[in-house]
DNA sequence: ATGTGC
């Protein structure tokens, strides 16, 4: 659609030339489906991240990426440590919103005529929609160790395994993380909503392995064909959300303040070693931690209910936990860096989780919308030009308000229904925003990735039964 | 994404 704006580097990769204010090219990861689908704004996007002050090589976008706050969603950029700068919109509002996968040791062949009232129980034990409930309530003084230990807090409470967290981003708690950047009322919000889905784009699913491409991986951990998975997808909830308001809020009248160009508002950023900055990282890495918890306490009620429900014949086990909204600090060739992922995934080949006696590189779960499951990857040498990043879904093709106009409620669950995928859904807007036609291609954006030799798929799962805010 | 608003 804008080949004109874009020359082509290499085969599915295209950039966009530096230009007036740009401090680097821009570049997008796409296959012809996916060009022909970018949005104008994203392509003006990628231009005013090129633009912020310090950006090293490229303003990146994935195949998946659409219009977002100031960066776009499917966006990566990095930017030095400690003389560089760190800016909310490269984050997103819901700070370390991520997927987990699991595993659960049965077959689909097995439960086959159980997966509607499976769902419906998931709908029943898991919290979700808009405000709604907890699944452990803590009180102020907990709360704020969650806030530094995350997931590990939770797991040491009796809610999970040390597995768990070997699988999960990070061990499941940044350590640079300061309760006391977080203002009460983002801790009152908090309080109320540990281990709960939310709603949105956030789901729960139950999937069955379809196709295998790395038997080498699945074979170690003990995954085969017809295996029921289980899907993960959510975040911080009102505290990440109440934590980013807060501090744009704080950061937009540092930055009035000073004799800063913008091209557009939502990029405000501060330095990264001011107090401000510093204090803002340690509020972002609590409220990642937060969502380190909520995904810990929903996969652990999963776990309990499963094994319930299915009379111990299940073994819910962890494959990873991947986040894609954060910022985080690494380094390269030497250099130390912030990465800014929204939308993105980590995927650092020389990384490694163990599965069954052996150690692989950290695998990378990338879903696609409610009717196409998801694949998982495995990050391959290349994704050095990425930052070490690959994509995190889909990638929305039409706006929320879009979808739901073109989109109704009932014809959606049919449709999934007739292809043998079971909605239970909180909300008509649930399945409506989300849609299947709402969203790009799942393939389109694994086939991008793996032809530029970013990734390679060890699995493919197809969906069976959805729970929806 | 979100108790959806300067």
């Amino acid at each position: 659609m804008y080949k004109r704006e874009l020359r082509l580097v290499s085969e599915n990769l295209y950039e966009i030339e530096k230009k007036g204010s740009m401090n680097v090219p821009g570049r997008i990861y796409a296959n012809d489906n996916i060009l022909r689908s970018i949005d104008i704004n994203v392509l003006s996007q990628i231009e005013n991240v090129a633009s912020l002050p310090g950006i090293i090589s490229y303003s990146l976008a994935m195949p998946d990426a659409h219009w977002g706050y100031g960066f776009p969603i499917g966006g990566v950029a990095a930017f030095p440590f400690p003389d560089g700068i760190i800016s909310p919109g490269g984050i997103g509002y819901d700070i370390n919103c991520g997927v987990r996968l699991m595993k659960t040791g049965i077959t689909y062949r097995e439960v086959q005529k159980k997966i509607r009232p499976l769902t419906d129980k998931l709908f029943q034990n898991i919290p979700l929609g808009l405000g709604q409930g907890a699944i452990y309530r803590p009180d102020k003084a907990e709360l704020s160790k969650i806030l530094s230990r995350g997931a590990q807090y939770i797991v040491e409470k009796g809610f999970g395994d040390k597995e768990d967290l070997q699988r999960c981003d990070s061990n499941g708690c940044i350590p640079e993380a300061d309760a006391e950047a977080v203002s009460d009322r983002a801790k009152e919000r908090g309080l109320g909503q540990l281990g709960s889905l939310g709603a949105g784009n956030h789901f729960i699913e139950i999937d069955v392995v379809e196709e295998i491409f790395d038997e080498h991986f699945t074979r170690e951990a003990g995954i085969f064909k017809g295996e029921l998975f289980l899907m993960i997808h959510s975040g911080s909830r009102g505290l990440g959300h109440q934590i980013t308001t807060d501090w744009i809020s704080i950061l937009m009248k540092e930055i009035r303040k000073k004799d800063i160009f913008l091209r557009d508002r939502q990029l405000v950023y501060t330095e990264a070693n001011t107090e401000a900055g510093k204090r803002y990282f340690s509020a972002m890495n609590a409220g990642a931690n937060f969502a380190f918890a909520n995904r810990q306490l929903m996969s652990h009620k999963i776990r309990t209910m499963f094994t319930q429900y299915l009379s111990n014949q299940a073994r819910v086990e962890l494959i990873c936990d991947c986040c894609h909204n954060i910022a985080m600090k690494e380094s390269i060739n030497g250099k130390n860096i912030i990465v800014h992922r929204k939308g993105a995934t980590r995927a650092d080949p020389k990384e490694k989780t163990i599965y069954g006696n052996k150690s692989f590189s950290s695998p990378v779960i990338v879903p696609g919308s409610m009717g196409s499951g998801f694949h998982l990857l495995s990050p391959e040498e290349k994704c050095a030009d990425t930052f070490f990043s690959l994509p995190h879904g889909a990638g929305r093709l039409l706006g929320r308000k879009q979808a739901c106009r073109k989109f109704k409620e009932n014809d959606i669950k049919k449709e999934l229904m007739n292809k043998g995928i079971y909605v239970k859904n909180y909300s008509s807007e649930g399945v409506s925003e989300e849609a299947p036609g709402a969203y790009k291609g799942l393939e389109d954006v694994v086939e991008t990735v793996t032809k530029v030799g970013l990734a390679r798929s060890i699995l493919r799962g197809r969906p069976v039964g959805n729970i929806k805010g």
